[in-house]
DNA sequence: TTCCGACAGTGGGGTCGCAAT
DNA sequence: ATTGCGACCCCACTATCGGAA
């Protein structure tokens, strides 16, 4: 559609200021909530495991930017290609380039080509990307970040024509906690919450959630490294479960302690120090700041996935089970070797 | 007085690109 | 030619402080 802004009552289009030029381009997050729920007043989009990027278009040219405003042209030249050739009115689109891998949005698929500088070798890499398009912030010189959510998304459909690599995210009107758990079934990395009559507000806000799938499991803990800077007690836990072929090395993790926990897990774990690695697989580099403890304590770990190393992503500590025995803690879930 | 939001600081896995070796 | 490391991507979480409620 050559002018999209005609979907717009005249009292709405009244409102529309001019874009602030020079204004740098910042995206809208979305806050982490434990608390999933349905309301009326709020739709629901899943959540991608790609790449944030807005695009912005200006008398033909496209730009493409990460979240921190570097260029992702080179990177994704194809969508630069395909939002060219449409040649839309002047317009900032908001949106995440994701790559599938057996029909889930696959960050570890995509990784490889975020840091490519050369857009031939982005072109060759043999990974096919999507930019999946969920706002808008102006469009043919007007700013339209005043106006509801779901006003955005009416003048965002009419924009463009959605075409592969294009695509116009699908969100929900209701049942959002139905939702989130076919999310969870499906293997998705969870739903993002968005308050339906809520402004574009760039910058962290509260008007949109992320409700993430999240996955635990016990792990043992084989040792710890030094903390840095201000940080007291340990730097980070190294974890591994049992196989076969005894203690396999899962990573680290550095994150959900409090102070108190931090001191605490030193002293027993400096009790159970051991000068040799339990570990039987590849360890982890041996570093200055490197302690291995006796396998014996066993941590409740929650994390999004396992990586193609077989490392935790996102790891974060929960707590100590002391009602576990190390011996009896396996990789749970899926055969890793499928 | 209590609560909330923003920010700094510490920690994770993985990849690319470039400088040092 | 190889290697190490910083800079980004994706993040979670705690501690702190000032202002709002």
């Amino acid at each position: 559609m050559s002018d999209p802004l005609r979907l717009l009552s005249a009292s709405e289009r009244d409102r529309l200021r001019p874009v602030t030029p020079g204004r740098g381009l910042e995206p809208m997050l979305a806050t982490l909530t434990h608390d999933r729920f349905s309301d009326e007043h709020w739709l629901y989009e899943r959540k991608f495991d790609g790449e944030r990027c807005l695009a912005r278009c200006v008398e033909g040219r496209v730009e493409l930017l990460s979240r921190n405003g570097r260029s992702a042209a080179s990177a994704y030249p194809e969508v630069v290609d395909a939002l060219r050739a449409q040649a839309p009115p002047d317009c900032v689109l908001d949106g995440e380039v994701v790559a599938f891998d057996r029909g889930r949005t696959s960050f570890a698929r995509l990784q490889p080509r975020i840091h490519l500088a050369s857009a031939d070798r982005a072109r060759r890499s043999g990974v096919p990307v999507y930019y999946y398009v969920f706002d808008v912030q102006s469009i043919d010189g007007a700013d339209v970040t005043g106006l509801p959510l779901r006003r955005r998304k009416a003048l965002l459909r009419a924009l463009l024509t959605w075409r592969d690599p294009l695509r116009l995210t699908a969100h929900r009107n209701s049942a959002g906690e139905a939702y989130f758990r076919y999310a969870c079934e499906h293997g998705w990395e969870g739903l993002i919450a968005k308050r339906a009559d809520a402004p574009y507000a760039p910058g962290r806000s509260s008007d949109w959630l992320k409700f993430k799938c999240e996955q635990g499991q016990e792990m043992v803990i084989g040792g710890w490294t030094e903390p840095q800077g201000t940080r007291s007690g340990l730097g980070a836990l190294l974890l591994g479960y049992y196989t076969d072929q005894g203690l396999r090395y899962a990573g680290k993790v550095g994150t959900g302690f409090d102070t108190g926990t931090l001191q605490a897990l030193a002293r027993e774990l400096r009790d159970l120090s051991s000068s040799t690695s339990p570990f039987t697989d590849i360890t982890p580099h041996p570093g200055p700041g490197t302690h291995w403890a006796r396998p014996e304590l066993v941590a409740e770990i929650a994390f999004t996935e396992w990586t193609r190393d077989g490392r935790l992503r996102h790891p974060r500590y929960k707590g100590l089970r002391r009602d576990k025995s190390a011996r009896d803690v396996v990789r749970e879930g899926p055969d890793p070797d499928r």
